[in-house]
DNA sequence: AAGAGGAACAACCGCAGCCTG
DNA sequence: CCAGGCTGCGGTTGTTCCTCT
Protein backbone atom coordinates (compact mmCIF):
# COMPACT_ATOMS: atom_id res chain seq x y z
CA UNK A 1 0.00 0.00 0.00
CA UNK A 2 1.25 3.32 -0.80
CA UNK A 3 2.09 5.27 2.16
CA UNK A 4 1.66 8.98 2.78
CA UNK A 5 4.58 10.33 4.27
CA UNK A 6 2.92 12.75 6.73
CA UNK A 7 -0.17 12.18 5.77
CA UNK A 8 0.23 14.17 2.93
CA UNK A 9 -0.45 16.83 3.70
CA UNK A 10 -0.15 20.33 2.09
CA UNK A 11 -0.57 22.30 5.23
CA UNK A 12 2.12 21.71 7.91
CA UNK A 13 0.50 19.80 10.51
CA UNK A 14 1.33 20.21 14.22
CA UNK A 15 3.09 17.54 15.93
CA UNK A 16 3.79 16.91 20.05
CA UNK A 17 2.51 17.78 22.52
CA UNK A 18 -1.15 19.00 22.52
CA UNK A 19 -2.04 22.48 23.95
CA UNK A 20 -5.45 22.61 26.00
CA UNK A 21 -6.64 24.54 23.43
CA UNK A 22 -6.35 22.02 20.94
CA UNK A 23 -7.82 19.67 23.76
CA UNK A 24 -10.75 22.07 23.84
CA UNK A 25 -11.48 21.75 20.31
CA UNK A 26 -11.65 18.90 20.10
CA UNK A 27 -13.28 18.36 23.09
CA UNK A 28 -15.84 20.76 21.41
CA UNK A 29 -16.36 19.38 18.16
CA UNK A 30 -16.77 15.88 19.37
CA UNK A 31 -19.17 16.48 21.64
CA UNK A 32 -21.63 18.64 18.90
CA UNK A 33 -20.79 16.65 16.32
CA UNK A 34 -19.08 13.46 17.33
CA UNK A 35 -16.09 12.05 15.69
CA UNK A 36 -17.58 10.85 12.08
CA UNK A 37 -14.62 10.42 9.86
CA UNK A 38 -11.44 10.74 11.98
CA UNK A 39 -9.61 12.31 8.86
CA UNK A 40 -12.26 14.96 8.79
CA UNK A 41 -12.29 15.68 12.01
CA UNK A 42 -9.27 17.92 12.33
CA UNK A 43 -10.57 19.98 9.67
CA UNK A 44 -14.12 20.73 10.94
CA UNK A 45 -12.85 21.52 14.67
CA UNK A 46 -10.24 23.84 13.34
CA UNK A 47 -7.14 21.65 14.47
CA UNK A 48 -3.81 21.66 12.63
CA UNK A 49 -3.71 17.38 13.10
CA UNK A 50 -3.99 14.96 11.28
CA UNK A 51 -6.76 12.67 12.10
CA UNK A 52 -4.99 10.11 13.54
CA UNK A 53 -3.59 12.45 16.00
CA UNK A 54 -6.51 13.71 16.86
CA UNK A 55 -7.96 9.96 16.67
CA UNK A 56 -5.20 9.01 19.27
CA UNK A 57 -5.79 11.95 21.61
CA UNK A 58 -9.14 11.55 22.07
CA UNK A 59 -9.08 7.57 22.91
CA UNK A 60 -6.12 7.92 24.76
CA UNK A 61 -6.48 11.27 26.99
CA UNK A 62 -9.80 13.03 26.42
CA UNK A 63 -12.40 10.44 26.37
CA UNK A 64 -14.68 11.00 30.04
CA UNK A 65 -14.33 7.55 30.75
CA UNK A 66 -11.03 7.02 31.19
CA UNK A 67 -10.02 6.26 34.47
CA UNK A 68 -7.17 7.90 35.40
CA UNK A 69 -4.78 7.04 37.98
CA UNK A 70 -2.68 3.91 39.11
CA UNK A 71 -3.14 0.77 38.46
CA UNK A 72 -4.93 -1.19 41.21
CA UNK A 73 -3.53 -4.69 42.48
CA UNK A 74 -6.54 -6.53 40.88
CA UNK A 75 -5.74 -4.22 37.79
CA UNK A 76 -2.16 -5.71 37.72
CA UNK A 77 -3.00 -9.14 38.23
CA UNK A 78 -5.63 -9.39 35.54
CA UNK A 79 -3.11 -7.86 33.51
CA UNK A 80 -0.65 -10.61 33.89
CA UNK A 81 -3.14 -13.51 34.01
CA UNK A 82 -4.66 -12.15 30.16
CA UNK A 83 -1.00 -11.34 28.94
CA UNK A 84 -0.02 -14.52 29.69
CA UNK A 85 -2.81 -16.24 27.45
CA UNK A 86 -3.15 -12.70 24.67
CA UNK A 87 0.95 -11.91 24.55
CA UNK A 88 1.17 -8.49 23.31
CA UNK A 89 -2.52 -7.91 22.45
CA UNK A 90 -3.03 -4.90 24.34
CA UNK A 91 -6.42 -3.67 22.70
CA UNK A 92 -7.68 -6.97 23.92
CA UNK A 93 -6.21 -6.47 27.31
CA UNK A 94 -7.40 -2.85 28.35
CA UNK A 95 -10.60 -3.81 26.83
CA UNK A 96 -11.29 -6.20 29.72
CA UNK A 97 -10.12 -3.35 32.02
CA UNK A 98 -12.76 -0.43 32.39
CA UNK A 99 -11.79 2.35 31.80
CA UNK A 100 -7.71 1.79 30.38
CA UNK A 101 -6.28 2.13 27.20
CA UNK A 102 -4.38 -0.28 25.08
CA UNK A 103 -2.18 2.59 25.10
CA UNK A 104 -1.80 2.87 28.84
CA UNK A 105 -1.80 -0.68 29.38
CA UNK A 106 1.05 -1.26 27.31
CA UNK A 107 3.28 1.93 29.24
CA UNK A 108 2.25 0.14 32.67
CA UNK A 109 3.42 -3.25 30.93
CA UNK A 110 6.49 -2.09 29.66
CA UNK A 111 7.76 0.20 32.73
CA UNK A 112 6.69 -1.57 35.58
CA UNK A 113 5.38 -5.19 35.16
CA UNK A 114 8.08 -6.43 33.23
CA UNK A 115 10.43 -5.31 35.75
CA UNK A 116 8.78 -6.86 38.57
CA UNK A 117 8.07 -10.07 36.75
CA UNK A 118 11.88 -10.17 36.26
CA UNK A 119 13.05 -9.14 39.69
CA UNK A 120 10.65 -12.48 40.18
CA UNK A 121 12.89 -14.54 38.02
CA UNK A 122 10.14 -14.40 35.73
CA UNK A 123 10.28 -14.19 32.11
CA UNK A 124 7.47 -11.39 31.36
CA UNK A 125 7.53 -12.83 27.80
CA UNK A 126 6.98 -16.08 28.58
CA UNK A 127 6.01 -15.96 32.07
CA UNK A 128 8.17 -18.79 32.30
CA UNK A 129 10.67 -19.04 35.02
CA UNK A 130 13.72 -17.38 32.90
CA UNK A 131 15.83 -20.05 33.51
CA UNK A 132 13.36 -22.06 31.37
CA UNK A 133 13.40 -19.56 28.91
CA UNK A 134 16.72 -20.19 26.60
CA UNK A 135 15.60 -18.43 24.03
CA UNK A 136 14.24 -15.69 25.77
CA UNK A 137 17.24 -13.27 24.74
CA UNK A 138 16.24 -13.97 20.86
CA UNK A 139 12.37 -13.45 21.49
CA UNK A 140 11.30 -10.16 19.77
CA UNK A 141 7.45 -10.68 20.40
CA UNK A 142 5.60 -12.67 22.53
CA UNK A 143 3.49 -15.33 21.10
CA UNK A 144 -0.19 -15.64 22.26
CA UNK A 145 0.09 -19.23 23.83
CA UNK A 146 -3.95 -19.89 23.44
CA UNK A 147 -6.24 -19.32 20.50
CA UNK A 148 -8.77 -16.99 20.56
CA UNK A 149 -11.25 -19.90 21.30
CA UNK A 150 -8.78 -21.64 23.74
CA UNK A 151 -9.12 -18.10 25.60
CA UNK A 152 -12.80 -17.96 25.57
CA UNK A 153 -13.32 -21.36 26.80
CA UNK A 154 -10.53 -21.32 29.58
CA UNK A 155 -12.14 -17.49 30.57
CA UNK A 156 -15.57 -19.24 30.84
CA UNK A 157 -14.41 -21.66 32.89
CA UNK A 158 -11.71 -19.75 34.64
CA UNK A 159 -14.62 -16.93 35.74
CA UNK A 160 -15.75 -19.22 38.65
CA UNK A 161 -12.61 -18.91 40.37
CA UNK A 162 -11.29 -15.38 39.90
CA UNK A 163 -10.65 -13.45 42.64
CA UNK A 164 -11.85 -10.16 41.48
CA UNK A 165 -13.52 -8.38 43.82
CA UNK A 166 -16.72 -6.57 42.04
CA UNK A 167 -16.50 -3.92 40.88
CA UNK A 168 -14.64 -5.00 38.36
CA UNK A 169 -16.43 -8.89 37.99
CA UNK A 170 -14.42 -11.03 36.20
CA UNK A 171 -15.05 -10.83 32.88
CA UNK A 172 -16.14 -13.62 30.20
CA UNK A 173 -15.72 -12.96 26.56
CA UNK A 174 -19.34 -13.96 24.48
CA UNK A 175 -17.71 -13.20 21.12
CA UNK A 176 -14.18 -13.24 20.02
CA UNK A 177 -14.04 -10.52 17.16
CA UNK A 178 -12.40 -6.79 17.38
CA UNK A 179 -16.09 -6.36 18.85
CA UNK A 180 -15.93 -8.60 21.70
CA UNK A 181 -19.21 -8.59 24.25
CA UNK A 182 -19.31 -9.51 27.71
CA UNK A 183 -21.68 -11.50 30.32
CA UNK A 184 -20.55 -10.20 33.81
CA UNK A 185 -21.44 -12.07 37.11
CA UNK A 186 -20.75 -10.06 40.01
CA UNK A 187 -21.10 -12.71 42.49
CA UNK A 188 -21.32 -16.17 42.86
CA UNK A 189 -20.33 -18.67 40.09
CA UNK A 190 -20.97 -19.30 36.87
CA UNK A 191 -20.59 -22.46 35.09
CA UNK A 192 -21.61 -23.76 31.71
CA UNK A 193 -20.19 -24.59 28.06
CA UNK A 194 -18.92 -22.29 25.35
CA UNK A 195 -18.58 -22.90 21.83
CA UNK A 196 -16.63 -20.47 19.40
CA UNK A 197 -17.30 -19.96 15.78
CA UNK A 198 -14.06 -18.53 13.88
CA UNK A 199 -16.05 -17.99 11.02
CA UNK A 200 -18.87 -15.92 12.65
CA UNK A 201 -16.71 -14.84 14.98
CA UNK A 202 -18.95 -15.45 17.68
CA UNK A 203 -19.41 -17.92 20.83
CA UNK A 204 -22.40 -19.05 22.34
CA UNK A 205 -22.27 -19.97 25.98
CA UNK A 206 -24.91 -22.36 27.46
CA UNK A 207 -25.46 -23.31 30.97
CA UNK A 208 -26.03 -22.10 34.45
CA UNK A 209 -25.13 -19.21 36.55
CA UNK A 210 -25.17 -20.20 40.16
CA UNK A 211 -24.79 -17.37 42.79
CA UNK A 212 -24.65 -17.99 45.97
CA UNK A 213 -25.87 -14.83 47.01
CA UNK A 214 -28.86 -15.80 48.85
CA UNK A 215 -32.43 -14.79 47.20
CA UNK A 216 -30.82 -11.45 45.19
CA UNK A 217 -30.56 -12.83 41.83
CA UNK A 218 -26.81 -11.99 40.12
CA UNK A 219 -26.10 -8.67 38.28
CA UNK A 220 -25.50 -9.33 34.92
CA UNK A 221 -24.58 -6.90 31.86
CA UNK A 222 -23.92 -7.93 28.31
CA UNK A 223 -21.42 -5.49 27.18
CA UNK A 224 -19.73 -3.99 24.15
CA UNK A 225 -16.01 -4.05 24.47
CA UNK A 226 -14.47 -1.12 25.94
CA UNK A 227 -11.64 -0.17 23.86
CA UNK A 228 -13.09 0.03 20.24
CA UNK A 229 -14.09 3.63 19.05
CA UNK A 230 -16.83 1.72 17.11
CA UNK A 231 -18.43 0.00 19.37
CA UNK A 232 -21.63 1.44 19.10
CA UNK A 233 -21.21 1.02 15.45
CA UNK A 234 -20.68 -2.08 15.36
CA UNK A 235 -23.76 -3.23 17.42
CA UNK A 236 -25.79 -1.06 14.93
CA UNK A 237 -24.41 -2.96 12.09
CA UNK A 238 -24.76 -6.41 13.26
CA UNK A 239 -28.28 -5.80 14.89
CA UNK A 240 -27.96 -5.93 18.34
CA UNK A 241 -29.11 -2.92 19.86
CA UNK A 242 -31.27 -0.46 17.34
CA UNK A 243 -33.11 1.92 18.55
CA UNK A 244 -37.07 1.17 17.84
CA UNK A 245 -37.18 4.61 16.51
CA UNK A 246 -34.06 4.75 14.69
CA UNK A 247 -34.43 6.07 11.08
CA UNK A 248 -32.52 4.13 8.22
CA UNK A 249 -31.76 7.53 6.57
CA UNK A 250 -27.99 8.36 5.85
CA UNK A 251 -26.71 11.73 8.42
CA UNK A 252 -24.34 14.35 7.81
CA UNK A 253 -22.40 13.08 9.80
CA UNK A 254 -21.89 9.89 6.76
CA UNK A 255 -19.89 7.53 9.14
CA UNK A 256 -22.03 7.49 12.10
CA UNK A 257 -24.82 5.02 12.20
CA UNK A 258 -28.08 6.96 11.93
CA UNK A 259 -29.22 6.16 15.77
CA UNK A 260 -25.82 7.56 16.51
CA UNK A 261 -26.97 11.22 15.51
CA UNK A 262 -26.02 13.56 18.71
CA UNK A 263 -28.51 15.15 20.00
CA UNK A 264 -31.63 15.93 22.37
CA UNK A 265 -32.08 12.07 23.26
CA UNK A 266 -35.05 11.45 25.61
CA UNK A 267 -35.62 8.38 27.47
CA UNK A 268 -39.16 6.86 28.94
CA UNK A 269 -38.77 8.63 32.11
CA UNK A 270 -37.96 12.08 30.60
CA UNK A 271 -34.11 12.00 31.15
CA UNK A 272 -32.14 13.80 28.31
CA UNK A 273 -29.11 12.74 27.31
CA UNK A 274 -28.39 15.26 25.31
CA UNK A 275 -25.31 14.59 22.79
CA UNK A 276 -22.08 12.95 23.38
CA UNK A 277 -23.34 9.32 23.57
CA UNK A 278 -20.81 8.70 20.54
CA UNK A 279 -18.14 6.98 23.06
CA UNK A 280 -20.21 5.77 26.03
CA UNK A 281 -18.49 2.84 27.47
CA UNK A 282 -21.02 0.48 28.69
CA UNK A 283 -18.84 -1.19 31.31
CA UNK A 284 -18.96 1.82 33.35
CA UNK A 285 -22.09 3.46 32.79
CA UNK A 286 -24.99 0.28 32.44
CA UNK A 287 -25.73 -2.58 34.56
CA UNK A 288 -28.78 -4.55 34.03
CA UNK A 289 -29.94 -5.76 37.08
CA UNK A 290 -32.24 -8.55 35.29
CA UNK A 291 -35.25 -6.37 35.63
CA UNK A 292 -33.94 -4.09 32.47
CA UNK A 293 -33.41 -1.31 34.86
CA UNK A 294 -29.88 0.62 34.55
CA UNK A 295 -27.61 2.61 36.26
CA UNK A 296 -26.60 5.03 34.54
CA UNK A 297 -24.18 8.41 34.53
CA UNK A 298 -23.71 11.16 32.72
CA UNK A 299 -20.69 10.36 31.02
CA UNK A 300 -19.98 14.21 30.29
CA UNK A 301 -21.08 15.54 33.89
CA UNK A 302 -19.59 13.34 35.76
CA UNK A 303 -21.62 14.54 38.86
CA UNK A 304 -24.45 12.09 38.85
CA UNK A 305 -22.82 9.13 38.97
CA UNK A 306 -25.57 7.29 41.25
CA UNK A 307 -28.10 8.38 39.19
CA UNK A 308 -30.47 5.16 38.36
CA UNK A 309 -31.87 5.46 34.86
CA UNK A 310 -34.71 3.18 34.09
CA UNK A 311 -34.52 1.22 31.15
CA UNK A 312 -37.87 1.13 29.56
CA UNK A 313 -36.96 -0.89 26.16
CA UNK A 314 -36.26 2.44 23.75
CA UNK A 315 -32.89 1.88 23.24
CA UNK A 316 -30.87 5.34 23.76
C1' DA B 1 21.17 24.11 43.99
C1' DA B 2 22.35 21.74 39.87
C1' DG B 3 23.10 17.98 36.91
C1' DA B 4 22.54 13.02 35.73
C1' DG B 5 19.92 9.12 35.28
C1' DG B 6 15.78 6.65 35.43
C1' DA B 7 10.75 6.25 35.38
C1' DA B 8 6.41 7.36 33.63
C1' DC B 9 3.60 9.04 30.29
C1' DA B 10 2.25 10.91 25.75
C1' DA B 11 2.56 10.79 21.04
C1' DC B 12 4.22 9.18 16.60
C1' DC B 13 5.34 5.65 13.06
C1' DG B 14 4.44 2.04 10.15
C1' DC B 15 2.05 -2.05 9.06
C1' DA B 16 -2.19 -4.83 8.46
C1' DG B 17 -6.83 -5.39 7.55
C1' DC B 18 -11.29 -3.75 6.19
C1' DC B 19 -14.20 -1.19 3.19
C1' DT B 20 -15.62 1.01 -0.90
C1' DG B 21 -15.71 2.64 -5.58
C1' DC C 1 -10.53 -8.16 -8.74
C1' DC C 2 -7.92 -4.21 -7.63
C1' DA C 3 -6.39 0.17 -5.87
C1' DG C 4 -6.78 3.58 -2.59
C1' DG C 5 -8.62 5.48 1.72
C1' DC C 6 -9.39 4.84 6.47
C1' DT C 7 -8.99 2.84 10.97
C1' DG C 8 -6.92 -0.03 14.50
C1' DC C 9 -3.02 -1.95 16.58
C1' DG C 10 1.60 -2.74 18.37
C1' DG C 11 6.25 -1.03 18.60
C1' DT C 12 9.09 2.76 19.29
C1' DT C 13 10.53 7.33 20.37
C1' DG C 14 10.21 11.74 22.62
C1' DT C 15 9.19 14.56 26.58
C1' DT C 16 8.43 15.57 31.26
C1' DC C 17 8.82 14.58 35.98
C1' DC C 18 11.11 12.67 39.89
C1' DT C 19 14.91 11.00 42.58
C1' DC C 20 19.52 10.63 43.73
C1' DT C 21 24.15 12.24 44.10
Amino acid sequence: MAKRPGGGAKKKLRRGLWSPEEDEKLMNHIAKYGHGCWSSVPKLAGLERCGKSCRLRWINYLRPDLKRGAFSQEEEDLIIHLHSMLGNKWSQIAAQLPGRTDNEVKNFWNSYIKKKLRQRGIDPATHKPLSDSPAAGNRTRTPALFSDAELILSSISAAGQHHMPPPPPPPLLMTAAEESYEMYSSEGSLSGSGSYSQSTLTAEFTGGIHHSGGGVPPVMAVIPSVSSSSTLSSMAASGLSPPSNATATTTDHDCLPPWLELGPTTTGDGNNYGAAMDELRWSDYVMFDGNYGIQGQCIYGGDSKDTPVHFDGNWC
